[in-house]
DNA sequence: TGCAATGATTACTC
DNA sequence: GAGTAATCATTGCA
């Protein structure tokens, strides 16, 4: 490859290939250039880096000789497309920009990520929860974060070295013929463009690398865990005890999640929350509803352990009195043909005569 | 390994 | 915004 194609190649534009995240996350190739846009695309930096010192080796006239064939072969060609692309703020940079601003990969550190892995706590409801996945998140985050600073560290230095190469040389061809400084200005502004240009695919590079992460770990369904035994059992007491109305209010959704994360976090570390406890009501509900038959056996189960704890409750509460009032909602043997209390939208449907029961 | 159980999500209604 | 119904995706057991 000759000198000229080399310098043509660096100003065109190079991807991330060969870095990758620990744990396998690859950061994939720009969209466009995967391979269809010409070899130069694929150039590491380290290339581009090792050419740039190559020429940097060499002896100036060498270099020059050949640089001065290129410049006046190619100058005018570039000034005119530099005068095409000139002084257009790109909304794609701004998107991709504000994107790694928010991600907290570009700008200042914000603890690896935390306001990504704060926004995955909100999406899943829970701001203390999964810390372990969260905490690798937020790792695998810096990752991307460092290899993303370094890579535009080598970049800018690059582009720095490639300025004064370049403006060395044309400082040696003025003594041949006369260059105005606009025009080595104007060279400057061209090399920085297109640096930038290899910025953007570095920085959509990094954005789909923080795109595939978060489809990773923010995804609920793939890190589902069973709730404990006792996180079960205290909810399922409470929804059989409240059969006729198995809708548990804010507060004592709250409360719920509350004693079973106090079980939970004794084994697993975790929590459970209100809106855990209103999916596990909501799926309760309506799979009680479809199958009573099968539930049967499970809610005599509940309130007979129902009857027994208020029993105790009550004759702890009562022995010097000696009186028998059971408090418990429920307690004894349920009657199966009244699952609960219409939910005040079904309540409606049903005064209409859309419902049967 | 198949399957039932189960937590989460989505689309929809009110 | 809360609830239902259907569905998805994962877990855990025989």
């Amino acid at each position: 490859m000759d000198e000229q194609a080399r310098i043509m190649q660096a100003l065109g534009g190079v991807s991330l290939a060969g870095h990758s995240v620990q744990g396998g996350m690859a950061l994939p190739p720009p969209h466009g250039h995967d391979g269809s846009d010409g070899d130069g695309r694929k150039q590491d930096i380290g290339d581009i880096l090792h050419q740039i010192m190559t020429i940097t080796d060499q002896s100036l006239d060498e270099a020059q000789a050949k640089l001065v064939h290129f410049f006046n072969l190619n100058v005018n060609i570039v000034f005119i497309r530099g005068a095409q692309e000139e002084d257009s703020p790109d909304p794609q940079l701004m998107r991709l920009d504000n994107m790694l601003l928010a991600e907290g990969v570009s700008g200042p550190e914000k603890g690896g990520g935390s306001a990504a892995a704060a926004a995955a706590a909100a999406a899943t409801g829970s701001p203390t929860d999964n810390s372990i996945e969260h905490s690798d998140y937020r790792a695998k985050l810096s990752q991307i974060r460092q290899i993303y600073h370094t890579e535009l560290e080598k970049y800018e230095q690059a582009c720095n070295e490639f300025t004064t190469h370049v403006m060395n040389l044309l400082r040696e061809q003025s003594r041949t013929r006369p260059i105005s400084p606009k025009e080595i200005e104007r060279m400057v502004s061209i090399i920085h463009r297109k640096f930038s240009s290899i910025q953007m695919q570095l920085k959509q590079s990094t954005c789909e690398a923080v795109m595939i992460l978060r489809s990773r770990f923010l995804d609920a369904r793939r890190k589902r865990r069973n709730f404990s035994k006792q996180a079960t059992e205290i909810l399922n007491e409470y929804f059989y005890s409240h059969l006729s109305n198995p809708y548990p209010s804010e507060e004592a959704k709250e409360e719920l999640a509350k004693k079973c994360s106090i079980t939970v976090s004794q084994g697993v570390g975790t929590t459970i929350t209100v809106a855990q406890v209103s999916n596990w009501f909501g799926n309760k509900r309506i799979r009680y509803k479809k199958n009573i038959g099968k539930f049967q056996e499970e809610a005599n189960l509940y309130a007979a352990k129902t009857a027994v704890t208020a029993a105790h409750a009550v004759a702890a509460a009562v022995r010097p009195s000696q009186t028998n009032s059971p408090t418990t909602p429920n307690s004894g043997k349920l009657k199966s043909e009244s699952p609960f209390k219409l939910h005040s939208q079904q309540e409606k449907q049903y005064k209409s005569g859309g419902i049967e029961t």
